[in-house]
DNA sequence: AGTCTCCATGTGATTTTATAACATCTCAAA
DNA sequence: TTTGAGATGTTATAAAATCACATGGAGACT
């Protein structure tokens, strides 16, 4: 059973748009989940880790029924609100994020610090990758405050074409 | 018949942040629009301008279904192809857009210049504005440009709460 | 230990959102 | 006037999300 999806052709290629081991960053990434959610006195419970887990395998974003087949697969409950309850969880805590465009979840590569995640999703291979962005401080900051808009949680979400893609067309 | 939904009360009150007048302004940017679809030789047709109608008198985004009732109320087919159909049409051609977060459509305000819009939701009353915004200017475009990722397509949406319902919380 | 309570989980049913597939119609160009 | 691309209509189905209610398990308290 190898860890990535099969769009990405070569099994040492670009993952996430950057290569890096993949295996270790889903154990290290897990157990800063475990100790987060001790810290906090949050419960990690098996579903919940699960499906952390599953969503750490991937570079993509998965649906949640994609999920829900795999949890079924591990002997979890296998009705949508096994999986949804699980994803509301790490959403609401900041261990995953929802991506609008696709109606798909993704974990979150760096849990640690609160930020504003953004994400570049490339329509071709479907790899999305997280990073940050600060919108309120540019041009839709200005028009919140003109307008006296409190802004309390932003979607940013890039759709494009990524650099192993566009290579690929390329040639 | 009012044209305003039933959440803004006072009839005289904000709408979309802003007062206007909104019976010209529905009828200013479905001219626009008419003018826009016979210069560029797009088929301007009696459901794509209904729906582009109906969405012009909410300052809230409207879901498929919603709009499908309108239609059905108008004489127009009441399956589901013929909304998406028509929403399609107006959101490739920037005369509406979705707004993810929501599942919902609202008419794009200033379907002249092409733009890259964001949006702020109020998540008390439902009104949606339209703003612009450039988020490859920052952080985002940054993190594009080191991995090479090309941006065609930007999702921008602000979830809060509009000044009027901070002003009527605090009452 | 008992038991109470809170929250998590499991399940069936349903709602909401979106698309597939195919027949028919219309308009403009050849 | 044919013809062909695109627009509409309809039936059916898929995909995404939630509701409602029963069960279960870990801590808090006695």
């Amino acid at each position: 059973m190898t860890s990535h999806g099969e769009k990405n052709t070569a099994g040492d290629g670009p993952v996430g748009f950057a290569q890096h081991d993949h295996t270790a960053f889903v154990t290290s990434t897990l157990a800063a989940a475990d100790a987060r959610c001790a810290a906090d006195g949050l419960r990690f419970t098996p579903v919940r880790r699960k499906v952390l887990e599953i969503l750490l395998q991937e570079h993509r974003a998965l649906g949640a029924y994609a999920i829900l087949d795999k949890l079924r697969d591990n002997g979890f409950g296998s009705q949508p609100p096994v999986a949804y309850r699980a994803l509301d969880f790490l959403v609401a805590n900041g261990l995953a994020h929802k991506i609008e465009r696709l109606n798909a979840f993704i974990a979150c590569v760096h849990p640690s610090h609160s930020h504003t995640p953004a994400f570049m999703i490339c329509r071709l291979c479907d790899v999305v990758a997280e990073t940050h962005s600060a919108p309120a401080r540019g041009a839709l900051g200005d028009a919140a405050r003109a307008s006296g808009f409190r802004i309390e949680r932003t979607v940013v979400e890039a759709e494009g074409v990524c650099l192993a893609c566009m290579e690929k067309a390329d040639t």
